[in-house]
DNA sequence: CTCTGTCAATACGCTGCCGTATGGATAGGG
DNA sequence: CCCTATCCATACGGCAGCGTATTGACAGAG
């Protein structure tokens, strides 16, 4: 019976699940606590307050979705419209994984309206992702308009369709692999 | 100077003010007697508790969503594909609308995200919406399954870009238009 | 003028959460 | 074997928000 002790980062897996749960004001160190069977004399050993555990969320949550987009950029030697619709499969795909999933994309873009550290840590993310796809859709032969928006558009309606599969009105895949198709078909 | 008593309307408009600044938390009936200058005394005559208060705002804004869409549908006498572009202009241009701006949508559907009474009415205004697109992609001759992923696909965009464009990551109306004539496009 | 209905102010107890302070438990090094 | 560092429990004061109860102000009906 090892007694298993808790570190900071079982403290935040715990919070995304509350984030997910419950949205940011359910980032709460006692309920937490509660959650994990413990009490909150073990928070504050790990962190100094409830702010700290929030800023080490969205940086943790940033180098993960930053990494998910070097992740997808390993996939070399196939062409731009390959990759496009490999990373359709892999963003529609990942709804129940610990930080890459849309729950969790959708909780902290729910945050980032009403807190501006986190407002800004999706936009670096959402700049990122953007630039990805601007390339992408570059080697596609689209010009910077035309590519521009075509990657707003494919990324807004990741996050739109998010919303609306989850009450079953929409098919997160299904419907974003159809708007690819159409955005490539036309040449 | 006559003393202008409050109704219950005046804080209904006072608590989506809140919901759009703060998010769903926010809407605490101290916050906003504090805000409309008045005590909660007040509150609490108008309303038999916070949860009244959520409730009346839902049924306030399903209304008007609702009647936004028989808004739409009285421009009669266009085509179809007239119709939708009227839809893009419109709904791209409300940003600082009451209750139809997309900010008051984005933090509704914020709120879905947590509250299943919520999540019932955003889902009842989504059927709704997505319903009467497809009958305008039906006009328009698309077959039944490109007609839901269209629809799927221009609403979900307008939701997502909406986050995007609220960092200036992305142009809503053009990006929208853009979509649009795409859809549109082949035949 | 009085009475009644409407709307608001104040005071109160309750709960949940924060952050601190202090002490207890345990494992590993010396 | 003790000592120290690590991790957690408990107890406390404080604040914010909820909902209730009581009272006050005021306008219009009669």
């Amino acid at each position: 019976m090892t007694k298993t002790n808790l570190d900071a980062n079982a403290w935040i897996q715990a919070a995304f699940r509350a984030l997910t749960r419950g949205g940011p004001q359910a980032i709460k160190a006692e309920a937490i606590a509660r959650e994990l069977g413990v009490s909150k004399g073990s928070f504050y050993w790990h962190f100094k307050n409830v702010g700290a555990l929030k800023t080490q969320m969205l940086q943790h949550w940033r180098r993960e979705a930053t990494d998910s987009i070097i992740e997808a950029l390993e996939t070399d030697g196939t062409s731009a419209a390959e990759r496009l619709k490999k990373l359709v499969e892999v963003s529609t795909g990942s709804a129940d994984e610990e930080y890459g999933g849309v729950l969790v994309e959708a909780s902290i873009r729910d945050w980032a309206r009403y807190d501006s550290t986190a407002s800004e840590t999706v936009r670096t993310v959402d700049e990122g992702r953007l630039a990805y796809l601007n390339t992408l859709f570059e080697q596609c032969g689209f010009n910077p308009a035309k590519r521009a928006s075509s990657s707003a558009i494919l990324y807004s309606s990741l996050i739109g369709l998010a919303s609306l599969s989850h009450n079953g009105l929409a098919d997160l895949r299904a419907d974003l692999q159809f708007l690819l198709e159409t955005l490539l078909k036309e040449d």
